[in-house]
Parts: C-alpha cells; structure tokens; sequence
DNA sequence: ATGGACACCTGTGGGC
DNA sequence: TGCCCACAGGTGTCCA
C-alpha cells in the first residue's frame, strides 16, 4: 500500500531515532519477512547485531539503513538494512515493553545515540514487504543514492545505492531527478501512460493511489499512449504527480484502513483529498460524472470517463 | 521492448 | 452465523 509519501513519512519518523542507534538484539518472529536476505536467518542476525546506524535513506518506495563498517565484512564493502513496505508494511518506534502489535514480523531493539533504549518492529500483513542486508555500490551518476534530509553519521554511504534497487529510477522528489531526461523517454514509450508512471525504472514512487489521482489531475485516460503525449501535456502530468506527492507528504501520507501507519502507529489524512482512487461511484469534482473502476492489469484504475477520455 | 498472467500472502467486507 | 468471492497501497519473473 505504501507509495512514495508513506514511504517517506517512515523515513523521517525513523531518522532522529535510529541515527546513531547502535543494534542490540533482533526477533525474528517469522523468517517469510527475510525471504530477500540471501544469507538466511541466522546471517541476518549476526550481521546486524552490534551495528550502528549510520543514516535512513529513500529512493521511490525503498528503504535503507547504511550500517558502519567492520572487520570481517564481505571483500570490505559497504551495507544496508534494505527495507521495502510492499502492499501492508509498517515500520514502527516502539518503548521497550509497549504492548505487541498485531502481525509483527521482526524486531529489532536498539540502543539510540542518547542511550535511550528502543524498538524497532516489523509489522507486515501480507509479507509482500521484507527486510534484508545488502552491498551497497556506487551510483551510476555519482549523486547521493537517495533521499536523507537531515541527522546522518558520516557520509561514506552517501553517495551509493543497495545493489537490489540499483534498478530503480530517482523519484520526482530526489534534488538528483532529471525532468528533462524523464519527458524525452517518457514520450517515446511505446505503451499506456499509467502503465509507463508506475514503471519503477522511469520513474519511481508512484503507485495506484498516486497514479490514479495524478492522471485524473491532467486530464488523461489510463490507456492513453504515452508516445501520443505532447510536449505540454508530459510536463503538466509531471507537474501534477511532483504537487500531489509533495501535498501527501506534507500531511503525513494518505490512508484509509489500518494498514497504512506512521512510525507512532497513526493514521495519515490524504484520503479527505482524493479526487479518483477509491471514489467509484461518486461525482466527479470537476464535472459531477460518477468515478468509474475499471479493472486493470489486475488491480483498478479509478478514473472520470468524461474529463479523461482516450484520444 | 511490451504486456499478460501469475506468484508471493493475509485479512476484510459484501452478498447470499 | 457461515461460506465464498472480490479486492487491497507492490514487485519480480516467466512466457508469448
């Protein structure tokens, strides 16, 4: 479920705490959510265990905690603790001895930098999500592998990106992000544009939600070739999906069940603004013609048939 | 290069 | 109340 802005909003929840924060101990309460560590379970935990945290890093939907160096690391390269939400993640902050949280897959207990004791837990429904560590490799462009604002340790990590999402294109919101470069390949794919904004190697941190809401803010059907876009119309769609990433972010990302929550548990407020995800049925805002659903690639596409006809 | 189908999973809500 | 089906914010892989 968690798209660029839940992602997001992890990140700076995690940041001021687990900088700095020296690994104790982990849980593993169901080794499903470490199907991507190639090690297993045992090398997760030895690897981990007695880590400082060096920095909390986003690109798109990926998340990743640089881990300072130590003897005996793998031909002396740099890693992470990878992590990906998937469709039911959460990653939440908790005080010792704070009540369970339903479906918690991995804990993690840490000392923070002030001494203060904390955890960090895992919880994931639907183990789409997973934990992991990976080498850390330099970025093909030699900018910062993703998004950091503020506290870090160092910066030997800087300007590198876990080996399993080396694939994964900047997002909109990354300083690194080249518009000009998105738009021209952008307009000679040869495919719809939802299918082409939700193509993590073009662009990164959209998903359903998000593509819905950006194609319903430009006027454009699902299946609209992207080839077919002109010049204008690509950016005006750029600049819809950067003002409704950037609008999520600022209240704290969108949510609508309990499957979306912030590093304390709650609940974001985007869904009061959605004008298509979810809205089957409903007047559309800007001409009163119900939403219409249809199915699509095996999920939903949300979408005014009137104001976003195909052309 | 593109797209479709499917695999990975659990939980919830609607219809009957 | 119980059962079955549809559906859910993602990603990766295999196969035409």
């Amino acid at each position: 479920m968690p798209e660029l802005p839940e992602v997001e909003t992890v990140r700076s929840g995690l940041a001021p705490s687990l900088t700095g924060a020296v690994v104790d101990s982990i849980e593993i309460l169901d080794v499903r959510s470490l199907k991507r560590h190639a090690g297993g379970p045992a090398d997760f935990e030895a690897t981990l265990t007695g880590r400082r945290i060096l920095g909390v890093v986003r690109r798109g939907k990926f998340l990743w905690l640089p881990l300072e160096a130590r003897d005996g690391d793998p031909e002396g390269k740099p890693i992470a603790l990878v992590g990906h939400l998937g469709m039911s993640g959460q990653m939440l902050l908790r005080n010792p001895g704070h009540s369970e949280d339903k479906l918690t897959r991995v804990i993690v207990h840490a000392t923070e930098a002030d001494g203060t004791k904390t955890e960090f837990r895992f919880v994931d429904q639907r183990i789409f999500g997973s934990l992991a560590i990976d080498v850390l490799i330099p970025t093909t462009d030699g900018a910062p592998g993703g998004f950091s604002a503020g506290v870090a340790v160092g910066e030997s990590w800087e300007n590198l990106i876990p080996h399993s999402a080396a694939h994964i294109a900047r997002d909109p919101l990354d300083p690194s992000f080249d518009s000009a470069k998105f738009l021209a390949k952008l307009r000679t794919k040869n495919t719809g544009i939802k299918r082409a904004i939700l193509d993590q190697n073009l662009i990164s941190g959209v998903g359903n939600i998000y593509a819905d809401e950006s194609l319903w803010q430009s006027k454009l059907h699902y299946d609209q070739q992207a080839k077919t876009l002109s010049a204008a119309k690509a950016k005006e769609l750029l600049t819809a999906i950067g003002d409704i990433l950037t609008a999520a972010v600022k209240v704290g990302g969108t949510s609508f069940d309990e499957q979306y929550k912030n590093v304390n548990g709650e609940s974001g407020y985007f869904e009061i603004s959605l004008n298509a995800y979810g809205r089957t049925g409903t007047e559309c805002n800007r001409c009163g013609t119900p939403i219409q659903r249809d199915s699509w690639a095996n999920r939903g596409s949300h979408f005014c048939p009137r104001c976003q006809r195909l052309r």
